[in-house]
DNA sequence: CTGTTAGCGCATTCAC
DNA sequence: GTGAATGCGCTAACAG
């Protein structure tokens, strides 16, 4: 259980060389006689040689460590994105450093730590991620939100590419008219948005009302049904910004005795369980944005890369699961 | 960005000491007069001393990193654990190596590594985890499974905690008549039965019909429940082994025109998406296994303890979440 | 091609 | 109490 481990050295005195040798070989590394290569793997095969890890880090000054720093761990957004870059880089032999909190301190823990780059996972587009890559000598890639240094690379769900496929899903459906109630003064919105009026030009269409915008809120979903209903627009699907508010559309539609998805169909975005489902099969249509693939995606970007200083802003992109609110599964 | 780090020895000389001394004082050690102590701290503070991390492991063998073996990443329970783990490991300071895969080329991969511990994330109840202490001689903690060792420390859902609290939640919103929709032949069904029995028989009741026993889905939820109607027990409350079964019986029971939750009360077990949701607030009533914060716990076991022999089965609570379909939150 | 010589930065013996 | 000596295991730079 706890022999003395086989070090370098014994397996550079089985292969009857010196230990640098050895270590050479053992690293891939340069010209050594083919002879001499052999007996040296042979040997360290024999003895079950395993380097040091921890001798190695230091000797090479790599810490096969990446740190993984959270604007807001506890958001329900952050974690799929968290998961993500830690698998990704566990099934590469990194290990992670979570942090939480974009403070000076976890900035400097990070660094005494020494890890060899880092992932900053936002909180979404709402607000820019304060670039801390001046802070660290290693690569630093943003996840889940924007750095606001354009040099930096960021990587963020394809807003423009959800509000495409929930209208072509609609409009592969046989929907043509169309409203969207989404919220204001926000990009994620705005994107959706705008993926959505993309299609239905392509279409010749367009939606049959203004787009509502409010809140990301159930309540606001309400709001807008009821609007919607009281002015007695000639709709057959409603496309909202989000899981939450198609929930308020969903409850006011079904309340005033509009079936969905017959008479009207309703679809969100986010896939998130307060919205996306109920008894009896996914009910809701919704698209996931995939934050565990952007995670991946970014720790990826991370090991890739020779820092590609491209920077720039990555949309990655999101798939959409069909539901009962549009027809498109059993209820 | 890249100037000369501060090393120890630098602190030493600006405090005018030798490099052991300095070392001793900034590890909080040994026996050093107060006088240069100060000084010593003094100068670390002014300089911005931060030790090289990869150097302390190497000098202390200690790596600050602990592993974490899963035996089914993708798995929809395992996920929260392991958040739970690696959030609570990264606030200590510890970075964490996921590996999924309980196999020999990962235990070594875990090993070379030089972890200073291990937390071994099963797949549930179903089938124990073979343990893997033996090959290593840091400590080891299993969570959301069940060592085969009985040494072994292992973390799981307090399943009977479960059936209590949605028995005595039944209990308290009047209800009387309760049957108990659930899996066969596992033990996680088994534990929330007992809790469900055990707070029944405290009332003085027991189930109107005996345990409905089948699997885990929502197609066996919906054939329980038409069993129930077709044999026209009287019942006031169903409650479910699983979400997905509650979501079966849900469906049943609206198509059968029973109302829920006027004349029937159901409850799930799991807070899982699929099931516990739907338009206008948390439809389902459920119980959430809190599976985030026994990975936490595991976690923290793995670091409270000068590895307290003790072994064992360790349950971890779980939480209600009061819902629509008790009558407990508006639908 | 191979071996010799250094040194990474810190922690831990021991003398003094 | 403090400092001088030593070693952790490996990799990197040079010399042969």
């Amino acid at each position: 259980m706890d022999r003395r481990p086989v070090l370098l050295r014994d397996v550079a005195a089985a292969a009857g060389v010196s230990v640098p040798t050895a270590s050479k070989v053992l690293n891939g590394g340069g010209r050594v006689a083919p002879a001499t290569r052999d007996r040296i793997l042979a040997a360290a095969e024999a003895l079950d040689f395993r380097p040091d890890a921890l001798a190695q880090f230091f000797a090479t000054g790599r810490s096969r460590t990446i740190g993984v720093l959270t604007q807001n761990a506890p958001a329900t957004f952050t974690l799929p994105v968290l998961v993500g870059a830690v698998t990704t880089l566990g099934a590469r032999g990194l290990a992670s450093l979570p942090v939480d909190g974009l403070t000076p301190a976890n900035v400097r823990a990070l660094q005494a730590r020494r890890v060899d780059g880092l992932v900053v996972v936002g909180d979404g587009l709402g607000s820019p991620v304060h670039s801390v890559t001046e802070h660290f000598d290693v690569p630093v890639v943003y996840a889940f939100g924007i750095s606001d240094d354009p040099r930096d690379t960021s990587f963020v769900p394809d807003g423009v590419m959800a509000g495409r496929l929930g209208t072509e899903h609609l409009l592969a459906g046989g929907r043509r008219r169309l409203v969207h109630v989404t919220a204001s003064g926000d990009q994620a919105a705005d994107e959706r948005l705008q993926g959505v009026q993309a299609v239905l030009a392509e279409a010749g269409l367009e939606l049959v009302a203004p787009p509502a915008r409010g809140g990301w809120s159930e309540q606001w979903g309400v709001t807008a049904a009821r609007r919607l209903l009281d002015e007695g627009t000639d709709v057959d699907a409603v496309f909202c910004g989000n899981d939450q508010i198609a929930a308020g559309v969903l409850t006011v539609l079904r309340t005033a005795g509009t079936r969905v998805p017959e008479d009207v169909a309703v679809l969100g975005v986010d896939n998130w369980p307060g919205g996306a489902a109920g008894g009896g099969g996914p009910l809701l249509t919704t698209i996931d944005p995939e934050l565990g693939a952007l995670g991946a995606a970014a720790a990826e970007h991370l090991l890739a890369a020779p820092p590609d200083h491209s920077g720039g802003v990555v949309r990655t992109p999101c798939r959409l699961v069909a539901g009962a609110s549009t027809g498109a599964a059993a209820l």
